[in-house]
This record gives C-alpha cells, sequence and structure tokens, in this order.
DNA sequence: CTCCTGGACTTAAAGGTTTTCGGAAACGTA
DNA sequence: TACGTTTCCGAAAACCTTTAAGTCCAGGAG
C-alpha cells in the first residue's frame, strides 16, 4: 500500500503549470501548447495520477456507474445479462455494482436506496422469472430497464425472451422431422414461463393440424420431476416420439426415465429442451436440442437501451427478443446419430 | 424520473436552521437540541433526502464500497464469494463493484484501473482456479484479499479451499464404509486443486495402509470423461469398491458410465464427488455424496479479514479453510439405499 | 502609436457533505 | 453587575475536479 494519491493538484506543481492547464491537458482540450501538454503528462505518468472520480462525478452529476438489481442470486440469469451489460458498456467506461436482493422485497429497497445514494446513472433490474413484477422506477431519479422479469407497468422498459415463439420454433423443429405424436412436459403453471411455451406448442401444432399428445404435463423445473414425467407420458402416451420439455433440467430426467423404459433417444423419442444451460445440454448423452435465449444478447440490449434512457431517448414496452434453436443430437434424424 | 434531488442544504433550509446543523442531526451527533433534530429529520423525510455518497466519500475518504474483480466469468466461484462477502458487509453499508476480466490480463489491469479511480476501500480478486496467480498488490493504495486463487506473493491475504484435507476425508469416509479399492479420477494435472486432491487421496490412503486401486487418472474436469474413465478403469481394474472424483461432473459420468457396464452404485462402487454443484449433486441418481468447498463460507470470511485490512490490520499469508462432506446416496452402505 | 485579435494560461466558482472552531444565548455564582 | 460555564447553532474550510470567465502578452492592422 503506497502513500497518499497524487491530485491533479500534484500534477500541475510538478509541471509547473495551474490546475486548470493540468486538467486541459490530461482531458486533451484545446488551449494548451503542446510542449506544456508534455510536461503536464509527463508529470502525471510520473504521480501515476488517476482522477478521483467522486470529485468528477460531483461536478458533473454522472457517475458512469449503472446499478445491477437481481432477485435470482445472480444465478441463471443474472450473470448472462451482467456480462452483456458489461460487453455494452463497452471498453469499460461503464461499471457495474451490483446487488442481489435474493428474492426479498424489504433487502431490495434497501439495495436501492443504497445505489440511488452512490448517484447511479442507471439501473438494470433483472427477474428471477419472467412474471412481471412489480414496478421500481416509480419517482426513481434515473432510467431503470428490466431484463428477463418485465415490469408490471407498461411504460417501463423491459426486455424478455420470446418463450412463445421459443416453443412453437421448438414444436416445428420436431414436426420437420416427421414426428407427429409429440408430447409437452414442463414446469410450474404459476411460472409466465410455463404458460408462455406452452401456448408456442398449442399454436405450432394448430397451425400444422396436429393433435399434442395427451396434455401438458406441469410439475417443476428438476430432473426428478423429467424422470418422473417420463413414466407417466409413456405409460398414458405409450406411442409418442417427441417430447418438448421446458426445461433442460427436465429434458434430462426425461432422457433418462425413458432409456430406463426401453425407449432410444432420439431414435423412438426426440427430445427438445430449453434453456441450453451447458452442464446439462451438451454433457448429457445424447447432447440436448435445446433453446438457447440469447440471455447475454438479451442483457447487452437491456444495457444499450439504459444508455439510450440515460441519454432521454427512453423506448417504453416490454420487448420481445427472440430465442435461437440450438441442434443437438437428441434430435437428429433417424441413422444419423 | 422527478426532478432534482434535494440536498442537505434544501433540507437545512426547510428546517430553518444551516447545513451544519442540519448534518449534525442527521448523523445522530451531539449538539442538536432533540426539537431540532426533529425539525431537521420531517424536513428530510419531507424532501426524500438521500445523502450524495460521492460527496461524503471525497471528503472522508472512505466510499463504502469494494471492488470484486474475477477471472471465472463470475461462475461457479466468483457468485459464493460475492454472496458470501454482501453477507460479510452486513446491513449493506457496503457495495460490491463487480468486474470480469475473463482471463484477459489486460482487461484486468483496465478493471483495475477503473476500480482504483472510483476509490474503492479493498478489493477481492476472485481467481478461476486454486494455482497461484501473479500479485496485484504491488504498490496499490488499498488492501487487497484473494479468495479461492491464491495471490503468488505470500505477503498478500489469500483464502483457499483445503483441497488435501478435503480429498483425505472423502477417503477416510470411503474407508470406514469398509471399501479398500479405492481409484481416483481427477482433472487435468496442470491444476493445482487436482494435485492438490491427489494429494490427500495419497496421505489418507498410506495413513491407512491400502494400496490404491490403479493409478490416478488425469483428465478433464468433464461428465465426458467421467464415463470415459469409468470404461478405463472398469478394465483396468476390474474389482474396485468406490471412487474418487475430482468433480461433480466427473462424478456423474463415472455413474453413467459404471451402471452401463452393469455395475451399481453404491451397492458395486461408492462414489464420491466435490464440488457439491447441487445441479449435478442432488439431481443425479443417485444423489452424489461429495464435497463442499464452503465457498460462501470462503467469501465471506475473505470479505471479513478485507474488512480488517481496510481497519489496518491486515493478516498476511495463504489461509486453508476446511471443506465439508456432504454424504448422500452414492455412498450409502449396502442395504440401506 | 493605438487598437484589436487570438493564443496560452490562471483565477475562481461550483458541486454536496462533514467537521472544526468560534459565537451567542442562557444560566448559575460571586 | 461581572464573569464563567454550558448548550446549541452557524460560518467556513476541506475534499478534488472541471469550466466559465478573466488576464496577459505578442503580433497584426490601421
Amino acid at each position: 500500500m503506497a502513500g497518499k494519491r497524487a491530485t491533479i493538484n500534484d500534477v500541475a506543481s510538478l509541471a509547473g503549470v495551474s490546475i486548470a492547464t493540468a486538467s486541459k491537458a490530461l482531458n486533451g482540450r484545446q488551449d494548451v501548447r503542446a510542449a506544456t501538454r508534455e510536461r503536464v503528462l509527463a508529470a502525471a505518468a510520473e504521480l501515476s495520477f488517476q482522477p478521483n472520480a467522486l470529485a468528477r462525478g460531483l461536478l458533473s452529476g454522472q457517475t458512469k456507474t449503472v446499478g445491477l438489481l437481481t432477485s435470482d442470486s445472480v444465478g441463471r440469469f443474472g450473470i448472462p445479462v451482467l456480462l452483456g451489460a458489461e460487453d455494452a458498456f463497452g471498453a469499460g467506461e461503464m461499471a457495474v455494482l451490483l446487488c442481489d436482493a435474493r428474492g426479498d422485497a424489504i433487502r431490495e429497497q434497501h439495495h436501492l436506496r443504497a445505489l440511488l445514494s452512490r448517484r447511479v446513472d442507471g439501473l438494470i433490474v433483472v427477474g428471477e422469472s419472467t412474471n412481471p413484477r412489480p414496478s421500481v422506477s416509480k419517482d426513481l431519479p434515473v432510467p431503470v430497464v428490466y431484463a428477463y422479469g418485465p415490469s408490471e407497468d407498461p411504460s417501463d422498459v423491459s426486455f424478455v425472451p420470446d418463450d412463445v415463439g421459443a416453443a412453437a420454433m421448438a414444436v416445428n423443429h420436431l414436426l420437420a422431422l416427421g414426428r407427429r405424436r409429440i408430447a409437452h412436459i414442463t414446469g410450474p403453471a404459476h411460472y409466465k414461463a410455463a404458460r408462455d411455451r406452452e401456448e408456442g406448442v398449442r399454436r405450432a401444432l394448430a397451425e400444422a393440424g396436429v393433435e399434442q399428445a395427451g396434455a401438458t404435463l406441469s410439475g417443476v423445473w428438476s430432473q426428478r420431476w423429467g424422470r418422473h414425467a417420463a413414466e407417466m407420458v409413456l405409460m398414458a402416451e405409450p406411442e409418442i416420439d417427441a417430447v418438448f420439455c421446458g426445461s433442460d433440467q427436465i429434458a434430462a430426467g426425461f432422457v433418462e426415465g425413458a432409456r430406463e423404459r426401453g425407449r432410444r433417444v432420439p431414435d423412438d423419442i426426440a427430445v427438445v429442451g430449453y434453456d441450453n444451460w451447458e452442464v446439462l445440454s451438451t454433457e448429457t448423452r445424447p447432447a440436448l436440442t435445446t433453446v438457447d435465449m440469447n440471455l447475454e444478447v438479451l442483457g447487452r440490449t437491456a444495457a444499450q437501451h439504459l444508455f439510450a434512457a440515460i441519454d432521454g431517448r427512453a423506448t417504453p414496452g416490454v420487448h420481445t427478443l427472440p430465442c435461437q434453436l440450438v441442434i443437438r443430437d437428441s434430435t437428429s434424424p433417424p441413422g444419423v446419430s
């Protein structure tokens, strides 16, 4: 730990100029002779001067810092959003102040105050699900964008993955493979994600004039439920030839359960998952065809629109971003795997 | 977005006192009459006054903010450390500025400068592995602690999990179950984690006077390698009755591979994993006995010691923190599962 | 020679808060 | 009344940077 940090004052003294001139030289402004600028720059390097962002922020009212408020323990959804945001913030002028409310409204309020008192320029709120969540933006002095979990208030700026479209895309993929007896296994119905994905399935099947094989099975987002659902669906609809699962965990469980009951994936039953959670989707056997929600793109987009909002060009509304189908072995046409 | 934010000046005017008095009242200091304090507090509430942390930090030299610099894409290790740190920072006076260097030294340097110019009070550096990493603390004006990946410089403050002890603990558990033909499958040897865990295995077996079943198999940290290793080890050492794997991914793969070759887990072969990565350890069947490195505790401890260092009470050296064996079905005694 | 122009630099204010020190009023004592 | 003490409050400095406005000087035009 070195001694006290150099201020622009020290730099100015060392260079033999006033602090105003030093400032101008350091910030590349006009009105300073080349030789003088050189002297100042040399002095700054000599003292390894770092401008004090606090003082600068106090004056300009811009801290070049945004808050990222998440509720999902920074896990599945917070991270990609964070990375995307960091990307969007470019060569890194922006910094991210990260807070995890852990699903607790009190804690969220607390963090919110802390962020505001630190004068963040804007806020990204990451939901733990795609269920709309109470708006936090009322009377806030900074712009806010919501990622993954949209705000209940339609005048806020929200970005969500297109679950409906993605599910339809997944089902269309199965239809294109010639599968016609398609089942759907998903998570709890109180998740909008589950309902949206089911809606996508319904639409794609209706458009193709194909009946769904059995009713949608709602359970939880776990591998265990996937295994259990495999038993149920194979009992009720023995001749299914494809399953679309609401998550990779469910899909992984289903594959296991189906295999135990003598069905081969993908030959007998093609399986599509959701999330593209690599540890499951690429490591299981067969590797899972699955939906990637492009969360990093979503995060980057959210960050870009936050910038726009900071600049006064807000884009209110719930914006739906496309997902992507990642095709792997669990839906290989027969004979290819 | 509301109008301009209230300053202490506004509060003072509204309360009819000077800003000095307002400050004292708001900060609960003496020298202010109860009635006056009340008036100030009321005025502050009325204006929903939030003190400007920049101004405060500028004056006090303390920003109540720490930087968390990670290299592992904030994934496996960064998150628990972040959570632990947030916990340690208590009711949340402290905020965390998060930067991800993504394994790039240039980017790390860049983030480091950004953090310093924002005048963080301290720094937590999270490694992507337990391999010692170059120190970043040389001539830094703030204290630094290293979590998970220690600094190469022994005068820095580092916290690492006790891989050697944990591996010994795992093997002792297997020995206590009466298993005597124990194999070890792990990740790349250029990971200190792999070497340490192997050393723990060696020690525990030596102490018990038991030979290791075959040489340690080094591969990668993946499920695929676990499956492959299962084939190899069952070929070379058909009568093994236990395996200690260097990660849950390897363990999950091993279980799969062993099952395909007709071995039952845990009856024929007991399996212990490492990491307690819940998506694998609790969701696979059987649920995995595994080592939990207590990363959240590690993060909390690192944060607490960072505080100590900020207060001038640094604790140099590499501190080893104990891990914990989480016992699940993959090592149930025969007849119990 | 005077006046003006423009370049190079400095002075000073501003931003919001905390803190030190001094001042004023009220009260008790001689 | 004069004086010391206590209690409460206010003025002003300090933290560091940016920027608008001002100063000074050289050189060119009239």
